[in-house]
DNA sequence: CACTTGACCTGTCCGC
DNA sequence: TGCGGACAGGTCAAGT
């Protein structure tokens, strides 16, 4: 459920929390992936400052000294997150939704010279973590292909709607969750937004009309510009760099409230399959 | 090529 | 209570 406003606040609280830090330790489990490469974690890894922590569509990059880069995709369950004395001491009640670090879903342990760890934790193993050169990052598969980003400013309406033509035939919501035509749009995001511009998730994309892809243009920057101030969503796994839950979901409209009241016309929530996904829709507010 | 479906995993929840 | 199965949803590979 890591969309682009939940990898959005962790990057944020991460470039509050590591930057500056150099690494000194580094713990793994096998199962999957990481390392790609045990040489490199121990020549441009083991040492390094942290100098930036960036993010594109739903992956993380933290830029290192020795320009290589970690690269995260956090998937579906993944979390990042810092434990140190000095967020987190003695006396300094546990606010975290999460317990003691390491667990038994964490796959990479970071150790720094502050005595701080950052903890990669993914309980179904989806999500991945390479260590790359920094130039070679826009030249991994998913990078190429990702679409823009839908917060930048420069990004316009009239931008927004010509990604879809890509895409014509199929639904709007399988769309939106395409990541080639806008960067970062998960599940929640896309019901939300079609909800705010009154579309239909199974509508055609070749039927939606300028003036509805100019509206849904707007809700979908509002819904996830939204989730950012509150720090995003936490359905069930999702929490930000220190462990704490995003409050977002106290304000969804649609997502996750089927048989209860669309606050707009009272009409009772419902939920189907749409995408391959769950989806929910006001069918007052939202027909095909 | 455009599009849809299944696989990847594990924890949780629901019904019997 | 125990247990099997459905479900959760981001992305890529495989299938239509």
């Amino acid at each position: 459920m890591p969309e682009l406003p939940e990898v959005e606040t962790v990057r944020r609280g991460l470039h509050e929390l590591i930057i500056g830090l150099t690494v000194t330790s580094e713990k793994h489990d096998t199962s999957k992936g990481f390392p790609n490469t045990a040489i490199d974690v121990e020549r441009f890894l083991i040492g390094a400052s942290i100098i930036d922590v960036r993010r594109r569509a739903k992956v993380l990059m933290i830029d290192l000294s020795t320009q290589y880069t970690l690269v995260i995709h956090l998937k579906m369950t993944g979390q990042l997150v810092y434990r140190g004395e000095a967020v987190f001491g003695a006396g300094h009640p546990n606010e975290s939704l999460i317990g003691k670090l390491p667990d038994r879903s964490t796959r990479v342990t970071l150790g720094f010279t502050n005595g701080a760890h950052l903890y990669f934790n993914d309980q179904r193993k989806f999500g991945w973590m390479k260590l790359l050169p920094t130039l070679e990052v826009p030249n991994i598969d998913f990078m190429k292909k990702v679409g823009p980003e839908p917060l930048e400013a420069d990004f316009t309406a009239e931008a927004f709607a010509a990604r879809f033509s890509r895409r014509a035939k199929t639904s709007i919501k399988a769309a939106l969750l395409d990541q080639t035509v806008v960067a970062g749009v998960g599940n929640i995001y896309a019901d939300e937004s079609l909800w705010g511009a009154k579309i239909h998730p199974l509508r055609r994309v070749d039927t939606i009309t300028a003036t509805e892809f100019i509206t849904l243009y707007h809700e979908l920057r509002a819904v996830m510009n939204l989730a950012i101030e509150k720090g995003g969503s936490t359905d069930k796994n999702y929490v930000n760099a220190e462990g704490k839950r995003g409050s977002y979901m106290d304000f969804a409209r649609v997502f996750r409230r089927e048989g209860l009241e669309c606050p707009r016309c009272g009409d009772v929530i419902v939920k189907f399959k749409a995408a391959g996904r769950g989806t929910h829709i006001c069918p007052t507010c939202q027909v095909l």
